[in-house]
DNA sequence: CGCCGTGTTGAAGTGCATCAAGCCATGTGG
DNA sequence: CCACATGGCTTGATGCACTTCAACACGGCG
């Protein structure tokens, strides 16, 4: 687990004890490289690996009535395919948006290594119900708001996802992006998604050029979004209580209010 | 634990003990009924118990962008709010479609159960990355399809649910769906939907009446929709490699295929 | 009875897709 | 060095899938 903003993600769980830590951190890994729309899993595979973005962006992707349907992207600290752990068939393709460097982990020592500690089980399994909120979040963007509020709600959640691992400040971060590729993601055509960023320059809401990416006017631009982050906060400072594996720290048993 | 089918998927997972199975069956509950439209948990709402459906349908539901937006649908045997042990804040309204019993299972109580058996926590782990799955679906369903194959894949989906808890045969099913509801699943106006509907029955698709529904055609349905259910028999005979407390059973460390 | 939830219909408007073309920067091979 | 291809961006014209507004029909139920 090579990741050190990740381990500290991990961590932010109470009762994730130095050993634990510790096994996060020997865990053995190989660092791979990918090119600009490489492929990083393919559709049909069984995964013996688990990977974690190191640099770079993934995404998934999947052709859906004809066109290329993005459901996510994978930052820095990421773990794309920690499902698989479950569910080892990969069934959207996972691919490098531009250059990145991918730790793959191997599903065997992850197991064991989760085996010996029900708090980093809880850790992980963790990580793996914040993505899905994230893509509740998308269905929310793709099925209610109009292109412009679409576009926008992505650039606010990468931002604020590129802040938890350090890769985005003053409301500036660079990433590979393309207008096909953020159309293919918010579900509309490419000349639109041009005519929406060029509208979204024009209002003075964001400055994009080539890989640089900056939201002028954040505030407006997150209202416009209707943009709230609370659920992305859950990277950062871990507040909620915590799953122990010691029953002695559970609370009563409370059934009345739900 | 009181809904035998959800313990039956539960235990699909190998690795699940008799003694964990026990386990689960003496997990004490409160039975709730919930009339049509009442909400099961409100946001902002912390929650301390999850539910099971026991009978009946729920959904969650948000406000985005001025319009009501369905994010997802939860029918007997499912955990709609699994994730709440670890993001216990209610951030989207849960809901009863129409009448329905749910059971209330502590926090406490069955984190204290997990805490016993890391073949369970695996078990209800792989439960949420089942939901995160759907969700994925949600997303390409709503980024790609047409109006007709989104309607399409929504009960394509709905059906297929229905019949792993054995309440869907001859691909009909009872479910109090309105096309109010059914409009706000798929990002459509109430007017659009009743004309695919009505387009669903004129090309003998559906019929629909009253709570009644049945796939006519069902195979021309499914290819209309892309339907794939490969990620839902995951519902009904998980056949995995399953996670297990047990070192032994883990294979090499193999670190050179992805 | 009157009301309300659900379904249905028509007419008009629009947000977006599609098609088609051209621009610019970068890279590549002769 | 030019010739050419490639990928991303931009623009205009046209069409349609869908929305919105408004009204009405129907059955269930107080």
């Amino acid at each position: 687990m090579p990741h050190q903003k990740l381990i500290a993600r991990l961590q932010g769980e109470t009762g994730i004890s130095p050993d634990d830590r510790a096994q996060l951190e020997r865990l053995p890994h190989i660092v791979k490289t990918f090119r600009k729309g490489e492929t990083v899993a393919k559709v049909g595979e069984k995964l013996l690996n688990c990977c974690v973005v190191m640099s770079g962006i993934l995404y998934r992707q999947r052709i859906v009535a004809g066109r290329n349907q993005v459901t996510s992207f994978y930052v820095s600290g990421d773990m794309p395919d920690l499902q698989s752990l479950h569910l080892p068939v990969v069934d959207r393709e996972l691919c490098s948006l531009g250059a990145s460097k991918v730790a793959l982990i191997s599903h065997s020592l992850l197991k064991r290594v989760l085996a010996n500690s029900a708090a980093l089980t809880h850790a992980f399994w963790r990580e793996t119900v914040i993505q899905a909120e994230i893509h509740r979040d998308w269905v929310d963007n793709l099925g209610s708001r109009n292109a412009l509020a679409k576009v926008a709600h992505l650039f606010c959640e990468m931002a604020c996802r590129l802040e938890t691992v350090g890769l985005c400040s003053n409301a500036s971060f660079r990433a590979p992006f393309t207008q096909p590729i953020i159309a293919q993601a918010c579900g509309l055509s490419v000349v639109h998604t041009n005519r929406i960023v060029q509208e979204m320059r024009r209002l003075g809401l964001i400055e994009w050029r080539g890989h640089q990416i900056e939201l002028l006017r954040r505030h407006k631009l997150e209202e416009l979004a209707e943009f709230d982050p609370s659920y992305l906060r859950l990277l950062k400072l871990p507040k909620q209580p915590t799953l122990r594996s010691n029953p002695s720290s559970l609370g009563p048993n409370n059934l009345n209010s739900v």
